[in-house]
DNA sequence: GCCGTTTTCGGCCCGACTGTTTTCAGTCG
């Protein structure tokens, strides 16, 4: 069951869609997204908040706080019915096919007369989708690939967005069992000194306004202490994610700024960067000015459908690299959006073994990332873990209990999990000597 | 539609990849 919150940004969010699908202004659907993202990520119940405090959120103006107070009062936004009539039914789902975006949708309704999923499989099956301009063979190849990974993740993606608001690590982790095939290995036993929330002393990927958070530095460092953390790392995106405009001035401000606020709180505030790992394996910046981080998770955000020999390569590389302390969400995948990469497990987890790089278990429960099923036969070829929210607002750094689900279900302890550690041997496992 | 050390206008999420492209539109992160 959602939260009040949820049901808020779902609704701006499908606005944004529909505007996209209308051909509306981009820098409309943008802020409608950017406003849905941020109420899905305000901590506290948008129901109960005055409304003349709506507009405090960041993103929301007059317009969309109007269109909130309009929902608490008839639960619902008459814009958006407008808007859901004035589009072809079946229009906004076939948009969300991976590889079939607003204009295509319209196109395969308009002149196929398709209105569901199901229907676009049989269509492109069938053949129909041929000679349509635009479309191809690797179009249809892409298009059934995001059919499928839809189709197999179903299960789980619903019942992970069934969990109450609060579910705890628990209650996560029966979900994870009731979906996935029980790993292997189980020597140290159910419940026997297996990780728990409490254990974690810190979150070492997030993200700020800087780039593609919702929330500022001090607001995402204020809750981060809130929670009794030890230690925090501020990761931003670095600038070959080109469209978060990350430049070295930035994030070397970003530096000061954070340096200048650990007086303010009670935990030892790490400056890192969430860096992209090229098709080559190379990072966005050079070793001199990564020494300059306190820490670094390296991520692939980009070329996702190379082959296995060159994906292995690709992470081989990356984790080599001195300067790079985490692999982020390793396998990339989006859950029911977008499948894994193709890598080579076992020379992965020892690539990350052998240069004391940490494999991250991405908390976002759109990712689940490394999959839960994967993390025995890791921590087995002596990977270290970090468990981390990748949080891009403040109500996702309670998602740590994701992370510590599925953890528990490939059978880690802390000592498996490098944010479970003081700070001092945190600090030596980062310094990869 | 939102926002402001440029404050009521003007900028904001850019560029790579891909297909079947004939000079570019659509999609994606």
């Amino acid at each position: 069951m959602p939260s009040p919150n949820e049901a808020v940004a779902a609704l701006l969010r499908e606005y944004s869609e529909l505007l996209g699908l209308t051909g509306g202004d981009q820098f409309r659907v943008r802020s409608y997204e950017k406003a849905a993202r941020a109420v899905g990520g305000y901590p506290e119940d948008l129901g109960a908040l005055p409304e003349s405090a709506l507009t405090r959120v960041p993103g929301v103006g007059s317009s969309v706080a109007a269109k909130i107070a309009e929902y608490r009062r008839t639960g619902t936004i008459k814009a958006v019915d407008d808007l859901r009539a004035k589009v072809p039914p079946g229009a906004l789902v076939l948009s969300k096919v991976p590889g079939v975006g607003p204009k295509r949708a319209l196109q395969i309704v308009g002149e196929l007369g398709i209105t569901s999923v199901g229907e676009l499989d049989e269509a492109v099956r069938g053949g129909r989708l041929r000679g349509m301009p635009g479309f191809g063979p690797k179009s249809e190849e892409r298009i059934l690939r995001g059919i499928a990974i839809a189709a197999s993740d179903a299960a789980l993606r619903e019942a992970l967005g069934s969990l109450a608001p609060d579910a705890t690590a628990d209650e996560i982790c029966a979900v994870l069992a009731a979906h996935l095939a029980t790993p292997g290995a189980g020597e140290s036993g159910p419940g026997h000194g297996l990780i728990r929330a409490e254990d974690l002393r810190g979150d070492l990927h997030t993200h700020t306004d800087l780039t593609d958070g919702t929330v500022s530095l001090e607001g995402m460092i204020a809750a981060a202490g809130a929670r009794g953390y030890e230690y925090y790392a501020v990761t931003d995106h670095a600038p070959n994610l080109v469209m978060q405009r990350m430049t070295d001035e930035k994030v070397l401000v970003q530096r000061d700024q954070l340096r200048a606020l650990a007086d303010s709180t009670g935990m030892v505030l790490l400056h890192g960067s969430e860096l992209n790992i090229a098709p080559d394996g190379s990072v966005d910046w050079d070793e001199d000015f990564l020494g300059g981080f306190d820490i670094t998770v390296a991520s692939v955000h980009s070329s996702f459908e190379q082959d296995q020999a060159t994906m292995t390569k690709r992470f081989t590389v990356a984790a080599q690299n001195p300067r790079v302390n985490i692999i982020g969400h390793p396998l990339t995948r989006r859950i029911g959006r977008r499948p894994p990469v193709q890598v080579d497990l076992d020379a992965l987890y020892a690539a990350c073994a052998r240069t004391g790089t940490a494999l991250e278990i991405n908390a976002s429960p759109h990712r689940m990332d490394l999959p839960p099923e994967h993390i025995a036969a890791a921590r087995d070829a002596g990977v270290k873990f970090a468990i981390d929210t990748d949080a891009h607002s403040l109500a996702d750094l309670t998602n740590v209990r994701y992370g510590v689900a599925a953890a528990r279900f490939g059978g880690l302890t802390p000592d498996d999990v490098i944010n479970c550690w003081p700070l001092e041997r945190l600090l030596e496992f980062l310094s990869k000597s």
